[in-house]
DNA sequence: CGCCTTTGACCCGCGC
DNA sequence: GCGCGGGTCAAAGGCG
């Protein structure tokens, strides 16, 4: 499992050259968005074939991308006073680009180090905890719960909760308690290097029996909680799951009920997410997930869970370090960083640690309603490079330039809700 | 017909 | 022991 982070130093170097390329497609893809619409119809990313070398390049990525879009301007561009015309326009409008461009990249860059600074942390933390704990509770798969259960009273019960709000301007995870859940599978947390993998591949063999130590013995508590908070309009989070409605109560403190969800993907999949709303405000949608799936993930799921997983991470090693009751900054995140993409603080109100992951002001989670990832990420760029040889999900999450683009489906299918 | 939501009852831990 | 609050169960009904 570690194996593969412990070049972590090195990773991230060439992982930044690589990326940068694909960021700068993503980038690309992005600016369009804004310029145009919110949504898929946005394509419309103008940019002419001028003449410019960059942006041929960049045209030819887009085509691989979307080849479409290329194809409408063409149609477009038809006669000649429209032509110069629109190129001026396009020059100047692909200016403007160039700085969003930059701008963009520089954040996915930022956020890029930041994820692989807790990837890294996550294994150290594995490490650590594998060896302390080696009797304590049992992290034998999972990676994120493990870390999750730094030291926390032991006494909670329920097991890894993540939350997940989303919105166009904000997320948060938090992350609660510790692990202990049952075999190896995680879902949601799982990193993608170690987690996703080992869930994907394996079945729900492990379903409840599998796990013996686990924590069954109380009936079934689990310790450790993610939650995130994002900005939606849509009654629940699409994150990639199918999941069935068992039971609704009204929080005390809020208005808005609270909805508890069971994961229908395999029959005896123990996850549970629970969806609520503030009651101030509406259009923050929280969401909690508790659990790991026994069976395989879809992508999207598993981008999802990697982005919690390595929230959690982040907040274990922060409180571990820190152990300040108050919000902190992980490591690796640069504090002045303006996008403050993702931002942990630990929360005194729960018995167990809580950690918070703020994306708040990453941009990429600005878009409400984009679509619904594809199950599968294979982007046709990106497919080249990696799904030949490696696992697609896995390895784009971890420290391929792909893993850029995953994290920030994720974000973004989680934003995205689903209207449900 | 299968799957899902609804909804009140029920369970259980916790504080008094 | 009691009340409270959070979480879950399961019957009943809805939907495609
Ligand atoms: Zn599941």
């Amino acid at each position: 499992m570690t194996t593969h982070l412990t070049g972590d130093d090195d990773q991230p170097e060439y992982q930044q050259v690589d990326e940068k390329r694909d960021i700068r497609e993503f980038v690309d893809f992005f600016s369009g968005e804004r310029h145009g619409r919110p949504d898929d119809s946005a394509p419309d990313v103008d940019l002419p074939k001028e003449s410019s070398i960059t942006e041929s390049s960049i045209n030819q990525r887009l085509t691989l991308n979307t080849g479409w879009l290329t194809e409408e301007e063409d149609r477009t561009v038809t006669k000649p006073s429209l032509h110069q015309l629109m190129n001026s326009n396009l020059r100047v409008k692909l200016g403007e680009l160039k700085d969003e461009n930059q701008n963009l990249r520089r954040m996915l860059d930022r956020v890029t180090k930041s994820y692989a600074g807790l990837q890294t942390q996550l294994a150290l933390l594995k490490q650590d905890e594998v060896l302390k704990l080696a009797n304590a509770t049992y992290c034998a798969g999972d990676d994120s719960q493990e870390r999750a259960m730094i030291s926390p009273p032991r006494k909670v019960k329920p097991a890894l909760f993540s939350e997940l709000e989303a919105g166009e301007g904000s997320s948060t995870i938090k992350t609660e308690g510790d692990d202990g859940t049952n075999n190896s599978i995680v879902d949601n947390q799982m990193p993608p290097c170690h987690g996703t993998l080992k869930s994907m591949t394996m079945p729900m063999a492990q379903g409840k029996a599998g796990s013996m130590e686990e924590d069954v013995p109380e009936g079934s508590l689990r310790r450790a909680r993610v939650s995130i908070r994002a900005r939606s309009d849509a009654p629940m989070i699409s994150d990639g799951c199918q999941w069935r409605k068992y039971g609704q109560k009204l929080a005390k403190g809020n208005p808005c009920p609270r909805a508890y969800y069971r994961c229908t993907m395999a029959v005896g999949c123990p996850v549970r997410k629970q969806v609520q709303r503030y009651a101030q405000d509406k259009a923050i949608l929280v969401t909690t997930y508790e659990g790991s799936h026994n069976h395989p993930l879809p992508a999207a799921a598993a981008a999802l869970a990697a982005t919690t997983s390595a929230a959690a991470a982040m907040l274990l090693s922060g409180s571990t370090i820190s152990s300040g009751p108050t919000p902190f900054l992980p490591p690796f995140v640069s504090p002045h960083h303006q996008y403050a993409t993702s931002m942990a603080s630990y929360s005194p109100s729960s018995p167990y640690p809580t950690i918070t992951l703020d994306l708040s002001h990453s941009p990429l989670l600005s878009g409400p309603n984009i679509i619904h990832w594809p199950p599968m990420p294979p982007p046709p760029i990106f497919d080249t490079y990696v799904s030949s040889d490696s696992h697609v999900l896995p390895g784009s999450l971890l420290g391929h330039p792909q893993n850029s683009h995953s994290f920030t489906q994720t974000v973004r299918a989680a934003i995205s809700a689903d209207p449900a």
